[in-house]
DNA sequence: CGAGTTTGACCCGCGC
DNA sequence: GCGCGGGTCAAACTCG
């Protein structure tokens, strides 16, 4: 392999990772999107339920096995529980900031991306945030990014852990993105030899370049159609499917 | 020694 | 009615 060609395929490599995390965001917007008007959708035709949940995905480190989501709240383990769909623990908590607070939360380590954990809140809490509680969280959690179900967006520490989050398995946006590697669209042979016009050997100007397309991708209402296409199709084959997802890490 | 965690046993709901 | 699986309890254990 001679080197211009080696670093001409860095550049692309480069630019190919841009584009499936531009993508990748574009998707997760457009499922929330979905996953919106499903809801609205639902909550015209059913009864409102009383008990309020919620579900977070939490980054951490693969390696740590413990369960521990630092959210600004104290809770106490009361139950550990193998499941029989995902291999890892389930961790059983409950809030014991303040007395009778009926708040529980269910801890488990996703079964498609073990860097990933669930967190699924219920209840609401009767008391507020412990700011200190938080702090110390806040600072000693540096292994652990909590991410808004859809977006990966940190999770707002200080903020109500009960906001209308949306349930959204996060793993889709890996398959979509497989999806998207085999069978390349337009969108990406039109910027691949948009970079090769740009014929650019610095990489400050490259990665300008690369950010501008970057930019005008996530203008372009073609590409936001032939995204939503794609989320489509994902959604057909959730559907029909019992799991979609397809590890890319494997 | 007290607070918090672990873990096996038990309970309960659901599907067959 | 029975079995299965998820959720909870509580005694035993660990750690500071």
């Amino acid at each position: 392999m001679d080197s211009p060609n080696y670093d001409k395929q860095k550049r692309e490599n480069k630019s190919l990772g841009l584009m499936l995390e531009t993508m990748n965001k574009k998707y997760n917007m457009l499922h929330q999107a979905y996953l919106l008007q499903e809801s609205n959708k639902r909550r015209r035709s059913e009864v409102p339920t009383a008990s309020k949940t919620s579900q977070v995905f939490v980054k951490m480190d693969p390696r740590d096995q413990s369960l521990i989501v630092k959210d600004g709240f104290q809770w106490r383990k009361y139950g550990q529980k193998v499941t029989k769909d995902n291999p890892s623990p389930r961790a059983y908590f409950k809030c014991f900031m303040a007395p009778g607070c009926p708040v529980k939360k269910k801890v488990q380590r996703c079964v498609e991306d073990k860097s990933y954990v669930v967190a699924t809140y219920e209840g609401q809490h009767n008391h507020d945030v412990d700011s200190t509680a938080a702090g110390k969280s806040l600072s000693s959690s540096c292994n652990s990014q909590i991410l808004s179900p859809a977006t990966g967006i940190p999770f707002p520490l200080l903020g109500d852990p009960f906001r209308p989050t949306i349930t959204l398995d996060l793993t889709l946006s890996g398959s979509d993105v497989l999806q998207n590697r085999r069978n390349p669209s337009n969108v990406m042979h039109d910027y691949s030899t948009s970079s090769d016009h740009g014929n650019n050997n610095s990489n400050n100007n490259n990665n300008k370049n690369i950010e501008d397309y970057v930019a005008s991708l996530i203008k372009d209402p073609n590409f936001t159609l032939a995204l939503a296409a794609a989320v489509a199709r994902s959604i057909k084959t959730e559907t029909s499917k019992p799991s979609p997802f397809t590890p890319m890490n494997k």
